[in-house]
DNA sequence: ATCCCTGCAAACGATTTGCAGAACA
DNA sequence: TGTTCTGCAAATCGTTTGCAGGGAT
């Protein structure tokens, strides 16, 4: 779109800043069933289209991406602006829960490849602590 | 599991034949309507709901894999047993296709990180040749 | 008063499943 | 013949949208 950008106000609302909190206090990304369970706790009623909704809306302001791993789509906070991801993540592949892992692991060398690459998305997949210390635990 | 793989025939079929050549024969991993576009061609009449039984048969068999893009969920054959990727993919973020990359371009060194590591998923984003060359093309 | 934001329910697109018939061993 | 495979249509799951009410400015 070439018209200014829609100047009207970005209201604060309950379900906009639990929705933020939420993402901010998770050791990674988290599907938008997950959001919408950890919010509505401090916000009873939220309805999970509003969680779309806001998510969406939040993605568009380059506050927040999505993530796709093998278990969905997930969604985690970013630097504004940074669309791409920016740091790999890392997939339990007992609990299936995504973790944040420190960026700088992965510098893309320069590539003897046809393309002009800009970003890079990283997954790597194993075991977590948690899941190694108890190797009992069986996955659903 | 511990039981023996069940010792049903695998019934050759002609749907299944040609959705492991179009998948053989394509640059990169395909969407699951793109699979069906390409193998109906040769098979009329052929079912979207027989490609996904079929993509999944494959998957369960360890001969085809799933790779989540950002453009959704896209399929690709591999190497028998290799559930995860063994070669990056790069994204073309204007005409939208994913190529395969080179394997080796990536590895993960021992990480300092509390984590048990056996598989990577790498995804490069970028211009694709075509796309580099012919910059005025739009995209959907 | 106006415009945004929300919840609910309906709509949607991607994927899965039930079923009866066709194909293969 | 018995079992697998297939296409169709219905069901399901994740996600989006229309709509009317409640709030914020």
């Amino acid at each position: 779109m070439l018209t200014p950008l829609k100047t009207t106000t970005q209201r604060r609302s309950l379900p906009r800043d639990r929705i933020i909190t939420v993402l901010d206090e998770a050791p990674g990304p988290l599907k938008a069933d997950e959001v919408w369970a950890l919010a509505v706790f401090k916000h009873p009623g939220l309805g999970i289209a509003t969680v779309y909704r806001v998510l969406k809306q939040l993605m568009a302001e380059g506050q927040v991406r999505a993530v796709m791993l093998p278990t969905g789509t997930q969604y985690e906070r970013c630097p504004a602006g940074a669309h791409l991801q920016d740091h790999p993540h890392f997939l339990c592949r007992q609990c299936l829960v995504a973790y944040d892992l420190p960026s700088g692991l992965f510098q893309p060398h320069s590539l003897v490849v046809p393309f002009q690459i800009d970003a890079y998305e990283l997954t790597l997949h194993g075991l977590c602590p948690q899941c190694l210390s108890t190797p009992t635990r069986t996955y659903p």
